[in-house]
DNA sequence: AACTGTGAAGCGTTTCACAGCT
DNA sequence: AGCTGTGAAACGCTTCACAGTT
């Protein structure tokens, strides 16, 4: 079974191969990245914070006050970016473009990627017209389908292709990344084809967990999970609320204090 | 600054009031969760699983097998069934009809939630239509957008209102979640009306990173930042070939062994 | 004086391994 | 014999706190 991993989940990057001593381990990782996997996806968050602020002119900026635009503590964000080097000035903080540089080289996107996208319903279209990624970006390459009405009809200025074609055309285009945003059943089918096209990372809407090779890097998002999640807040939040028996005062909803950072609501 | 997650980290429960001692913590933690959150976004995926044998007719099932169906380990499977009570049978495995009631119930299920989105261009659609959650679910109640045009125009079923709107009508249905999926600049504004409309929990497609009160439950999907995490993974591949001096052989796609599981492809 | 960079402590999650039940 | 349920160990991530630099 590979690697494969919800988008909400501590795991374990698995880069030693079995039978190789944890001592030997550590060496053969020279140059591996050893950047905690929850580190990488919060980079991503500071990149695109400090590419709209380096849009809008900002130079410098500081642990603190980027923590407060991105939401990140300030002590994580700074070991965060200690992980990619040492791109600080102590005393003043560290260069807006600089940071997004060293950022974009450690998330690989000085390289183009090229990505396919399967499924042309409603989230297709909106991933294949999703042109405006931050800061350079990810060509979406192709687009597949299985119904026939739709091959030809150009989607985002992109003509359609056939599922069937997958293989040959991914192949051509060395896509490099895969969206599969089809129905479940289609899903293991198509993601096969993506493999076989040479496709080795893969961003799974499709609600089945997907069987692949183990050098097949999975990434999955679950829109139904992540409201259950949510539920499982809701009722947890109702059940505290009856446990401590405060009278009433907040079963009401409290208007006029959203958006205002600090304001503390009793529990 | 309130709590707000992406998919993706760890954080605190945050479940006995301070002041209590250890011991008697364990009593006052009667009902309370005290479920680890990464285990409850796996429970999701149990369920989901579960729900499809279910309909198959399977009634019983091992932590082995359901370990295999889901992708999470087994160890860890039953460590997160255990923290919603015992309801395994040794020896035999676990009913499946009772795991998915106990899960429903714990996630909070057996309540309705009433879910609006906001923001219906090519993801809102997808939203609206996303009807085809698992055993039951989340009923979306309202739609909302800027466009005039858009106003009175079913979708999916339902009249879209104007974001003005949001706060009277959230209120009047009694929304418990809300989903944006607008561009990012007119996000904010959006959140502080779903907050006022006594909304609590949100899920937030949008590429901001948005200020709510303490009390209030936010989860962000960034599809840009997923694909940049992919996109890491491929760098950091590259590297990894360039430095293991692998002449040849697996730079080149495989063919024909996608989807089994089990293959492993020499590294 | 201000702020980064980082060892070390703290904490939550995963994995191990086995006692306990059927 | 088979499988669950769970303490305890291992691991990884976060937070603390401060030495180091400008």
């Amino acid at each position: 079974m590979a690697a494969q991993r919800d988008a909400g989940d501590g795991f374990t990057t698995d880069t030693a191969a079995p039978g190789v001593t944890p001592v030997e381990a550590s060496v053969v990782r020279e140059r591996a990245r050893a950047i905690p996997e929850a580190a990488v996806a919060r980079l991503a968050v500071y990149l695109r914070v400090l590419s709209d602020l380096s849009r809008d002119g900002v130079t410098k900026i500081s642990s603190e006050e980027l923590s407060v635009a991105t939401g990140v503590n300030s002590a994580k964000l700074r070991k965060d970016l200690s992980y990619i080097g040492s791109y600080g000035t102590r005393g003043v903080g560290y260069d807006v473009d600089v940071l997004v540089g060293q950022i974009e080289r450690t998330l690989g996107l000085t390289r183009q990627h090229s990505v396919a996208v399967v499924g042309i319903g409603n989230l297709g279209h909106a991933l294949a017209n999703y042109g405006g990624f931050p800061g350079r970006g990810f060509p979406v390459a192709a687009l597949f389908d299985v119904d026939p009405d739709l091959m030809g009809v150009p989607v985002g200025g992109m003509p359609v292709h056939h599922v069937n074609d997958i293989r040959r055309v991914c192949a051509e285009l060395e896509v490099t990344i895969g969206v599969i945003a089809t129905p479940a059943q289609g899903a293991q089918n198509v993601c096969d084809s993506l493999v076989q096209g040479g496709v080795r990372c893969i961003l799974n809407f499709a609600p089945v967990v997907l069987q692949v090779p183990d050098y097949v890097e999975v990434r999955k998002v679950d829109l139904a999970v992540e409201l259950q999640i949510l539920s499982f807040h809701v009722a947890r939040r109702a059940d505290q609320e009856q446990d401590a028996a405060f009278s009433s005062a907040h079963a009401a909803p409290q208007p006029g204090v959203a958006s205002v950072p600090g304001v503390v609501i009793p529990r």
